[in-house]
DNA sequence: GGGCCCGCAGGG
DNA sequence: CCCTGCGGGCCC
């Protein structure tokens, strides 16, 4: 951790330890590899001009012994390394163990003082040889050009070389803009802002694994996609825009607490039975909240003054904040002008205090409890952060907190948080968690304010003996009701139901909408009895005069809450309602080979014909998914709340009326679902989502899929005409969904995570 | 990419 | 009920 912090100045002539750009006089020119460092950040300085002029800096000045002699292939640093890690290769003196276990010391940094000690000395060797069957395993293209091992923490370049993060941001800083391999460019994102490898982690840990035990599992990093699941986040009917920047979310999965401190464990997680691992990955905020592994929209902090902080997030909202991976500084939240209307403010205006979500960090700190990590793509000045969406890190303690004069001027409240979690760290290829590792250096906190750190022993801490962290001393009390799984943090009362109800009733049968179909006047009808309401009439009028043929003329047909005529509308929206008894053929492209019952089949059986409406899954044009989907959430809700209220019993059967027999039967349908379980994923797994045997598939993840095409340009309603109507033989979305498919069912089996269908997922053979 | 907007969610 | 908030979508 100390050879971390010890860093030179980059190709701007800025200290990358404290960031500021040191006088020349304030330099030190590596005599070895010619990297400027600024004096004041260096350990240890030299003693006089003389020695200062012979100076080596602390990554040259360990092993370079055997490099001297050899006159460097290429300038600067890396080219130095190069050399002597070639001069390590040429020596015939040294065995291979030995010459690998010089070229890791020569990169990482580490003084030989280790030779001492032989404990460490073994263990390092014993993980060279390691390495090296793993390389062997890898291939030769997986080590770091600079120290030719595998790289730790790796970072990849767009030309595909990998290199340790740190080796890479020793040449980066020296201004080198082109691939210490290939000389390839380059580009100034990746230069300025490595990000790591994750698949290169986990292609290391995993060789690892295998190495070591072949019987170990190695460790996924699981992407948690939620539109694999049943609820998401949906537009209320309140807020304006579409889309989840107002949005409300989803179905909280976990059945944690509000206030549960700690890791997610597998008992809080009916829904994968895993809880929620390091390493997991979402695409947004309002999906980590649905995990569970931090609950605040917009708050980066969660937690309660009195109580502790369960979560923070890392997304770059303050500059301070300062990422090292396994520690971190970060900045408490207030002191900005919210005025406005606004949610955040990048501009500080007032000092921050110990209050509120401050205060909850400072008592976690105080207590030593367990703070979950959210790590977002947003923080753009962290190596450790994720290309995308945000990703849960682990658990970490606030060892100290104080305050200090912000960046902008005003006090901010200051966090030195350091990973403690049993899982190892996303962006490290060890296979082990954390150990405790002592305090890194902050110069900071030197003379800073309100210097708060812990008294007693901490709560969540590791255990000697069992060589784990865990809770030594009891969590508090939650003083909150579990969430997920049925209660919901939703403000729905009993009264507001009978209001929303009606808002999404059908205005012929005033019953809650049961395949919405959204007329061009904005009115909504089941789709059932629209076309009930049209039976038997014509489109067109045939007219015939003694004999001669008259043009036929289009038929009126009012919408039934509107004098607007819809005959149109209702022209091509009948295409679509052909009904299949059985069989394989989409009722609407007649030669899909793949068919899925859309979400809306729950219902339709229920209708009680015993006809299941049969469609392609992206020609089920004229139903309003965004609605079915909004009624689809209401409903659960509804049912959730009541199962709560009266302890978890079917009461729905019981107290039944007219306005509810939706949900009614969409529960029954959820039960029915449980029996076929996984079938559709494994289905998929086996690779039999090729168009050529699709029969009535098991739909697994599509019902979802097409409850999702709001956010799904491609699958603009313009194609799914050109499908339905114009050129029903050569349906170009087929491919397009089956090529998706594609993806998803490989995408499950390489990522292992193999999620329950759910009840919209469901499918029924007919 | 920056600024603005604004529903949601949680704390107090 | 009011205040706060390390979002996300959209417009410029």
């Amino acid at each position: 951790m100390a050879s971390h912090e010890l860093l030179p100045c980059d190709g701007d002539g800025n200290c990358m330890r404290c960031g500021k750009t040191p006088f020349e006089e304030e330099k030190l020119v590596c005599m070895t590899c010619v990297t400027p460092w600024h004096v004041d950040c260096l350990q240890v300085r030299p003693e006089s001009m003389a020695s200062a002029r012979q100076w080596k800096c602390p990554d040259c000045s360990d092993t370079l012994v055997a490099g001297k002699s050899v006159a460097p292939a290429v300038s600067g640093a890396a080219g130095e390394l190069i050399a002597a890690i070639k001069a390590i290769e040429a020596d015939v003196s040294l065995s291979e163990q030995e010459k690998a276990k010089r070229r890791q010391m020569l990169l990482s940094g580490k003084s030989g003082s280790s030779d001492n000690d032989d404990e460490k000395h073994d263990e390092e060797e014993e993980k060279v040889k390691d390495d090296n069957e793993i390389l062997a395993i890898l291939g030769e293209n997986m080590k770091c050009s600079f120290c030719m091992q595998l790289p730790d923490r790796p970072v990849t370049t767009p030309c595909g070389h990998n290199f340790c993060l740190k080796c890479f941001e020793k040449w980066a800083g020296q201004g080198k803009k082109t691939c210490a391999k290939c000389r390839e460019h380059i580009p100034a994102k990746m230069a300025s802002q490595p990000r790591i490898n994750s698949s290169l982690v986990f292609a290391i840990r995993m060789a690892r694994s295998r190495k070591i035990t072949s019987v170990a599992a190695p460790r996924v990093i699981h992407y948690v996609h939620n539109e694999d699941l049943p609820d998401k986040a949906f537009t209320t009917e309140r807020a304006k825009k579409a889309g989840k920047s107002n949005a409300k979310s989803g179905r909280i999965f976990v059945t944690i607490p509000k206030d549960h401190l700690g890791p997610i464990t597998a008992e809080y997680d009916p829904v994968r039975k895993m809880g929620v691992l390091v390493g997991d990955c979402w695409e947004d905020r309002l999906a980590c909240r649905q995990w569970g592994a931090h609950f605040p929209h917009v708050s980066g902090i969660a937690g309660q003054s009195n109580y502790g902080a369960q979560s923070v997030v890392l997304s770059g909202g303050y500059e301070d904040d300062e990422d090292h991976g396994e520690w971190f500084l970060y900045t408490g939240s207030g002191g900005r002008d919210l005025s406005g209307n606004k949610r955040t403010n990048k501009k500080q205006s007032s000092d921050q205090t110990f209050t509120n979500a401050n205060q909850a960090l400072r008592l976690s700190c105080k207590k030593g409890y367990p703070v979950r990590v959210i790590r977002s793509h947003k923080e753009k000045r962290s190596n450790y952060a994720p290309e995308e969406g945000v990703r849960y890190d682990g658990i970490y303690r606030i060892e100290k907190c104080w305050r200090k004069d912000g960046q902008q001027g005003y006090i901010v409240c200051r966090y030195l948080f350091v990973r403690c979690d049993n899982s190892p760290a996303p962006w490290t290829s060890d296979e082990h968690g954390d150990r405790p590792r002592p305090l890194p250096d902050v110069p900071e906190m030197k003379g800073a304010k309100d210097l708060t750190e812990r008294k007693e022993s901490a709560h969540w801490d590791f255990d000697v003996n069992e060589g784990c962290w865990k809770w030594k001393k009891p969590p508090p009390p939650s003083s909150k009701v579990p969430t997920g799984n049925g209660t919901r943090s939703s403000h729905f009362r009993k009264d507001s139901k009978a209001k929303i109800l009606k808002e999404f009733s059908c205005l012929i049968c005033n019953k809650v909408l049961n395949l919405p179909i959204t007329t061009p006047c904005a009115h909504n009808f089941c789709k059932t009895c629209l076309d009930g309401a049209f039976e038997g009439q014509k489109f067109v009028r045939e007219r015939n005069t003694g004999g001669r043929q008259l043009r036929t003329r289009k038929n009126v047909m009012k919408c039934p809450s509107c004098p607007t005529d819809i005959s149109e509308f209702l022209q091509t929206a009948q295409a679509f309602t052909l009904l299949h008894e059985e069989g394989s053929l989409c009722a609407c492209c007649g030669q899909c080979a793949y068919i899925w019952i859309l979400e809306g089949c729950l219902a339709s059986i229920q209708m009680g014909g015993g006809v299941i409406v049969l469609f392609y899954d992206e020609c089920d044009l004229d139903i309003n998914r965004e609605l079915m989907g909004a009624i689809e959430s209401l409903m659960r809700k509804f049912e959730d709340d009541e199962k709560t209220a009266d302890g978890g019993d079917e009461g729905s059967s019981g107290t039944a009326n007219d306005e509810e027999s939706v949900s009614e039967d969409a529960e029954n349908s959820v039960s029915d679902s449980d029996e076929t379980e996984n079938k559709p994923v494994k289905e998929e797994a086996d690779g039999s989502g090729d168009k050529s045997q699709g029969e009535n598939g098991n739909c697994g993840e599509d019902a979802a899929e097409r409850l999702d095409d709001k956010h799904k340009p491609e699958t603009s309603s313009g194609a799914k005409r050109g499908c339905k109507r114009k050129n029903p033989t050569s349906c170009g979305t087929v491919s397009a969904a089956l090529k998706a498919r594609g993806r998803k069912a490989q995408r499950a089996t390489v990522d292992g995570c193999v999620f329950p269908s759910s009840p919209l997922n469901v499918c029924y053979d007919n």
